[in-house]
DNA sequence: ATATTTGTTCGTAATTTTACGAACAACGAA
DNA sequence: TTCGTTGTTCGTAAAATTACGAACAAATAT
């Protein structure tokens, strides 16, 4: 009975997944989408928490690959890693697809 | 100086991609989007999980609304729930778009 | 009626997540 | 140098997540 069943794509994609898988976070990805960089002082002065806790959600994002910080002294640009974000692009692509209009008909 | 930035959409996308964040998880989900339907029972034989275990995964994503369960005793019949599956790839699509290949030279 | 199969719920424990404020470090400005 | 700005790190606390085994419930099979 083999119990590696889980792929290394699979891991990828929950771990992508994971680093979404905040309001906070996922409104910074959708602006970095949309507008190719920010900086943080500027979220916290959108946002309903504090400098601290922002820090902490953009380590978040920056360990699972999906933003990248540039020192641009005092401030930090934030844009999205390019490579990652394509690579979960392509991932959540493969795992959402599916044929929706499709009818259940068998199991 | 308004706090209320996110979107229910950002929340709603969010909420999606925290039950896809974990490997078991998004092992289901897949295996959902490709064969219409599956029982717990097979994937606990799969998955180095005990059935206990398996059954919180599967209600994190009932929960989430991604799977519907229905009874065909004595098993369960997991299926993915079309409709928010589909509001879900709305959202990632959303979400995720944006021109990858266009370069970066502005911020 | 009793036993078996299937899956949930409960109790528990370890770990992780989320959030805050205070302290700190890096850097430019006065 | 001293001050102000910016953002991280640290310490802390509350809550949520993950996992297991035991107990339970529902339904079928013997």
């Amino acid at each position: 009975m083999i119990k590696e069943i889980i792929t290394e794509e699979q891991q990828k994609a929950a771990r992508y997944a994971k680093a979404m898988g905040h309001p906070i976070r996922m409104y910074v990805l959708e602006l970095l989408s949309k507008q190719s960089c920010c900086y943080s002082g500027d979220l916290t002065e959108e946002l309903p928490i504090v400098k601290s806790t922002l820090s902490q959600h953009l380590k978040e994002l920056k360990d699972a690959g999906l933003i990248q910080g540039e020192i641009e002294a005092p401030r930090i640009k934030y844009c999205l890693n390019r490579e990652n974000w394509k690579e979960a692009q392509d991932l959540f692509r493969k795992f959402l697809k599916m044929d929706v209009e499709e009818p259940i008909t068998h199991c």
